[in-house]
DNA sequence: AATGGTACTTGGCCATACATAGTACCTTTC
DNA sequence: GAAAGGTACTATGTATGGCCAAGTACCATT
């Protein structure tokens, strides 16, 4: 039981809301996730990504369709499919709650009082 | 994957947050932590509180002291030591900057600037 | 042809939340 | 004082997701 631990476990499920979230702004594949993320001081690696997009795909929430790239392999660009974008409306206030708990627990000011 | 599945994961690693935040404000048993949780609207089962005091407890995080009741058996007091102290204030930080990097990349305004 | 970079894949490990069932102790009630 | 019910804690097994570590495949450059 150590602090990098506690963060590992910490981020599960919330990875996969951020990613959905930046898959709802627009066409984009791996790369452009990871950086987004961070930039977002979000540290993920590729470990979990793809699983995490391999995931979300079979569960219907995405979709991609492979374009060529001029340097380098193709790639996946995903967008959310109809059903993707109901889970994200239901995920983000799963996580407002989740916030909203947290603060009023640890008794912080919350955001959205 | 579903919804209720995301939350449970969404929740790995806060729990262990709030419990040690509520356990740093004064000594109390598990039965006071379920009510501080429920008031703040976080559902925990006895099933998943019971093995993180334990978890906590073998990390040398908190320590206990057994108290008589009056309405029952005795009742397990929790209270923090030194370093589950410092182990609180590193998670802190931790959910600070979860909270702080997932509002910029879901872009809403952040609480702390 | 060889090298290096980009993109994606896979298998195994670990920790936590939960469901479920069970143990132990205490008070109340007849 | 034996039965019943409530309170407090324990134990076992399951599922999931993030991560590590290799590995595969494609492309452009040299």
């Amino acid at each position: 039981m150590n602090l990098e631990n506690t963060q590992v476990q910490m981020r599960k499920g919330i990875l996969e809301y951020c990613i959905l979230h930046i898959i709802s702004r627009g066409e984009v594949y791996a790369s452009d996730m990871l950086d987004e993320l961070t930039a977002g001081r979000m540290i993920v690696v590729e470990g979990t990504l793809y699983p995490l997009l391999t995931r979300l795909k079979n569960a219907g929430l995405v979709e991609y369709k492979w374009v060529e790239s001029k340097s380098g392999p193709p790639r996946k660009y995903y967008k959310l499919t109809e059903s993707g974008s109901q889970f994200l409306s239901g995920l983000t206030e799963t996580w407002d709650d989740l916030v909203l708990s947290t603060n009023q627990i640890t008794q912080k000011s919350s955001t959205l009082n």
